[in-house]
DNA sequence: CGCGAATGCCAGCGTACGTTTACATTCTGC
DNA sequence: GCAGAATGTAAACGTACGCTGGCATTCGCG
């Protein structure tokens, strides 16, 4: 999912950590931050800090990329084409919209 | 790319910047931050606000995408075992700390 | 070279972020 | 319906984020 507020990205690690059945204090105490700032930031708090929100999208296993418009996604290797990642990427299971 | 740290997310930003031949004045004008904080986003600072930060990677026509590995891929180096958490989660009695 | 733009960096200040603590509310399972 | 967890909020407080202004340094081009 492409991310362009704090809200849709709160909520996006909100539903991942509901997927993955934990609890917003197991969550905050594996990233690091304090729970009142979890509830916060998945409510979609603008400003919360950069690196507390990557290190709970980190512990939740969650992937941030970043690329411009025409651009690959997720570039594991040079050498890699992109018709064999999108043929990777068609293969798996992409639910969870 | 896959961002992990406020490092690289700043140093994508000013790649992206580069490429369209903007300055640090230009896009703190269009994303409404100031020069001076687009300058430290830049250079890796962890504890700028989410918000500002999507503010100048919207302004970078950058899209920002957050996904979950769709399965049990290979699981570069997690820093957090996520299996051993739930199986300790479901375990313990849930004390108050 | 030299000039100007671009960027880095410092000080000072107002403001609010993040934390802890506490309580209220909602959501479970029994 | 109840007990308990899970989550939402609020107050109080230390800290530093982000702003403006200024100046130093580097970069780019004529």
């Amino acid at each position: 999912m492409d991310i362009r507020t704090p809200g849709e990205l709160g909520a996006v690690a909100r539903g991942r950590r509901r997927a993955l059945g934990l609890s917003q204090v197991k969550v905050a105490e594996a990233a690091g931050v304090s729970r009142v700032w979890l509830a916060e930031f998945e409510n979609g708090k603008p400003t919360v800090e950069l690196g507390r929100v990557l290190a709970v999208l980190t512990a939740l296993e969650l992937i941030v990329d970043v690329s411009a418009p025409g651009e690959a996604v997720s570039k594991a290797a040079p050498e890699l084409d992109l018709d064999s990642l999108m043929e990777e990427y068609n293969r798996e299971p992409h639910d969870r919209d």
